[in-house]
DNA sequence: TTGTAGGCGTTATCAA
DNA sequence: TTGATAACGCCTACAA
């Protein structure tokens, strides 16, 4: 390992000298500007990580905890656009993936006051804000989507509500009158008690709401309970379509994941997408894009949530900012591809 | 920030003592160790790892570095696996994605040397072993699939054409007689003189020994030039398939992603698979499972691989081994979904 | 069984 | 403009 110190030898002044002439001081003489440039390249130099954080305090390293980057899910995108906007701000960005597990996430959280990283961007995954806290001592984390700690951490939330709405009427200006929805219904909100229910109540809500608003009735037999997974999407496509008697002509997913399991559910029983039935998803993974049938969607605007994201958790970690939690709500759009069967589908 | 120090005054011990003590020192007397553990828990100590890792010189830390996780690829299958195998072996693990962007590439290789992770598990894409070698000083690295540097570094070889002849051997058993390879031709292999052939050339061998053994003709316009990603894909499937004439009855695809795609760009012109056409991806990506067809593909066996490239990287890590570079090969196996049209689909 | 002392590589301060 | 020095927090010989 080459250090300052060898470099400083080589070139023939001390390692302070190197270390400020480095890092682009102003006040060095050309003349051993020159020379130290040259030793160190000659010699390889690489600045220790290690001993810069220790000195600084600080690691200039964000890290993204998510779920799981596997089976095409939102996260996989999302881990793109921190780094880019990341690497703008002077931060590197590294991913952890906790993959719903309880203690790899408190390990995860816990590493931030070990001095791994600055700060946090953090999928809770159930997790309470309260516990979060308590592992992380106060450190810059921003929480994606939390519904359990009101003001203790700044957050970035998933306008649920706004988006069932938004799916929901969609399908009924495609011709939908028996519009379902899946991923939300009464008996999902008693069977999630006690933990997270904000998400599914709000899609519950704006379902109801675009329902209402067309004159629609809403039929507790076309809520479905159902976690926002491939897995379940498969077995809820294959019940739906159970004896070819699906009750419903259009399907509001909660989630692209889910509505591309229910697809491929449906297909297991011979019901086509759109022609049978409309299928919308959320979210806007990319993977949409490519399916057969491809995925319309309610896309989240990922680039500018993770913008918000990272800007507000820079401000914490320089200190510019030291206020009260912040909220904000991502915002999203219609991306009409072919699964709505709207007549709209613009694929080049 | 709570160290040491303020632990070890809590206990009315020396911060030595604390630091033997909490990393379960055997001649500690109980009442110190009592006293230290719970002074430790009531500040919330925690180990400060920038000093850790200046001290030991090590970090602990493992980093794989891919192109990309979004567009679902095999990659983020990699990831997870990574992290299993290194926390069976006391790393952390972390991603860090270059988007085939050069320059983020060399940044990352250069971290290496910064004391940011102990050993990295790398796909070069394209950069060669000699480049990385420079930026990288001779630590652990393991590469996956490098053709560039012979004895360079450890690495782990995609055997690809022994994955092409499967795929066309069992394309050919299911009854094609024009099966056609996507990803790979005599053309694209001029097209990438200067850089990295031999994944190409070893698909056109595999393809061609299959084809020679069923006593096939090669067709030089059944080998299509195509990049191995969705877009190409979808392209090369829609130009297959233009005005009803496809001078194929299979596809054999170079990766699952290119499958995928050339599935979509089929469907564009209404040609179905396996129906009208059949096809086999390589890979074995987690999506797979779930399209509409389900894809059948030749799957890498990850586990086996990542526990190879991380039992190298750690016996090159704590210096267990220091010899010559090795090199192992990835096993793989069929995996008959429905594009393949074989009819031994074996899905739930 | 516990404590003292020194150093890992870097950088900020201050003196020269 | 440059250099000596101390400190960041931790760990390990070695001494007590």
């Amino acid at each position: 390992m080459v250090t300052l110190k060898d470099v400083a030898e080589r070139a023939g002044v001390s390692p302070a000298t190197v270390s400020y002439t480095l890092r682009g001081g102003k006040h060095v003489s050309k003349w051993t500007e020159e020379r130290v440039r040259m030793a160190a390249h000659e010699l390889g130099y690489a600045t220790n990580m290690a001993a810069r954080s220790l000195r600084y305090g600080k690691t200039g390293v964000i890290e993204l905890v998510v779920r799981g980057l596997d089976v095409s899910t939102i996260y996989a995108k999302m881990v793109t656009h921190v780094k880019h906007v990341c690497a703008g701000r002077g931060y590197h960005s590294l991913v952890m993936q906790t993959e719903q597990d309880p203690q790899t996430l408190r390990d995860a959280v816990g590493e931030i006051n070990r001095q791994s990283c600055d700060g946090m961007i953090l999928d809770p995954c159930g997790m309470t804000a309260d516990a979060i806290r308590k592992l992380s001592q106060n450190r810059p984390i921003v929480m994606l989507d939390d519904y359990s700690g009101a003001g203790i951490f700044d957050n970035i939330l998933t306008p649920h509500r706004q988006m069932a709405y938004a799916a929901t009427r969609h399908l009924i200006e495609a011709g939908c009158r028996r519009p379902m929805l899946v991923g939300a219904s009464p008996d999902q909100l008693r069977r999630l008690a006690g933990g997270v229910t904000e998400p599914v109540k709000q899609r519950l809500d704006g379902y109801t709401q675009a329902m209402d608003e067309a004159g629609l009735a809403v039929e507790p037999s076309r809520m479905i309970d159902a976690e926002w997974r491939y897995f379940v999407g498969v077995d809820v496509g294959r019940e739906l379509a159970r004896g070819g008697r699906l009750d419903a002509d259009g399907l509001v997913c909660c989630n692209d994941t889910l509505a591309l399991g229910v697809i491929r559910g449906l297909a297991d029983e011979g019901v086509r997408v759109p022609d049978d039935v409309k299928v919308i998803g959320s979210d806007g993974i990319t993977m949409g894009e490519f399916t057969v049938p491809r995925l319309s969607t309610v896309e989240l605007d990922m680039h500018g949530m993770i913008e918000q994201a990272v800007d507000m958790l820079v401000d914490r970690i320089d200190g510019s900012y030291d206020g009260d939690a912040r909220q904000m709500t991502a915002s999203f759009s219609l991306h009409c591809r072919e699964s709505c069967g709207c007549g709209a589908a613009s694929h080049a």
